[in-house]
DNA sequence: GTGGTCTAGACCACC
DNA sequence: GTGGTCTAGACCACG
């Protein structure tokens, strides 16, 4: 796993790496179980303060994404979702209208986006139906 | 038009404003030429300081999405996308990793968002193909 | 509202805060809309550094129990529940195993405890039946 | 005796199997005078570390909970309250307050909570009454 | 004024 | 070794 952090970049340092971890698993580049780099290491490697990555793996265990044990290290949790179908439903719009909205601006047409979505949804690990 | 705040979102207000107004734009509720509300008018509507409007208005016109002509008002400008392939095509590419990372924590599958999406993308109003 | 920290006690001074709130506002001493001290302010009255408050709100805040503004302050958010019917029940199931199991090596009865319980209950602020 | 362990769960894991010895002699699973494995054969079953393990059973002699006679293992010990009736009602206020505490946040009536007490109750073994 | 981010550095609990 | 807590202090964004 690589993280790279963009100091141009509004968003906080936290939250760039807790995103690239979400993406990571999203993507099935981490998959459950698998260990992260420890605190002092990552923090090491892409110098920051290890504070600001406890900060993101919190953020993340919090999230149910990860498991942090001390002694152990932090690891992929087992994917679940502990909320209703309607708050999900909620969520998946909201995300949605960003990135529609955006594409919008960008001058994409819709033929463009529908296209372009079926492409990528590929590159992403889907839950099984039943889960 | 209406704006609404929402408290329990973690985004400052400025920017769910300017989310709100993208959007209406990109969902034709909005229109090249529309005139908004004036700072001070808007302000007192969804009770919010006239400085945080005007920073609204401001960041939008930075982005080329309105223009506002002193003692006129603030305008929605005609839609145009000054940006090279390239960068709108990465910037698309981010959003969309935004969007389906989000959509696979949720416990999505893929099937259910390529749905989604073809549905929701009718709701937006998408520029002429040779614009 | 009085906050107060035992340090003999192994529950890390945000946490024994945090449970003061939610314990707070489980009792209707903080209703939704209320604003909470500063975190400078708390900070002072309780001796601790303001950057451990600002954790305590920052738990809060991710639990849905609080909504937090940068300029205006912490306040009670409106009480909701994302989670799953399921999941609310084992989460119950298993606080209720604490407290039965506490009470059991304490030597009380099951009649002195289901006595104690419906009279405590009394002192809470339970939601109305169709939320 | 089953022991497991949570990775998802917070709590320490020597916490998470002593917890579960306490609830397990509350319910009547393992009666006074009952052997629990030894220190080297629970690590096994359990996959942990002998120390962990060696620090359950320390802390559950502490408590009074367990006898451990070295050479012999570690036997669940007579129940007695050595404790005044002050600070045994002051102890058993607050894990009620614990619980009742989440229960609200979990959005449950004071109804719902009520009757599932009085179901539970029952699981467990209560002391005779003039013991 | 408010909360949020980040750094630096100390100390502790866990395994 | 691991992560978690807490302090001290600087700086920024919000309204």
């Amino acid at each position: 796993m690589e993280f790279t952090i963009d100091s141009s970049n509004r968003l906080p340092i936290w939250q760039q790496l807790a995103q690239q971890v979400r993406e990571s698993i999203a993507r099935g580049k981490l998959q459950p179980g698998d260990r992260l780099p420890s605190v002092r290491e990552l923090s090491r490697t892409v110098v920051v303060n290890p504070n600001t990555i406890a900060k993101v793996y919190t953020e993340l265990e919090r999230e149910g994404i990860l498991n942090t044990r001390p002694g152990l290290g932090a690891f992929v949790a087992q994917p679940s979702s502990e909320q209703t179908h309607k708050v999900r439903k909620e969520r998946l719009q909201e995300a949605l209208g960003l990135f529609l909205t955006e594409a919008v601006h960008l001058s994409f047409t819709a033929k463009d986006v529908v296209e372009i979505v079926s492409r990528q949804v590929k590159q992403f690990k889907w839950p099984e139906k039943k889960q």
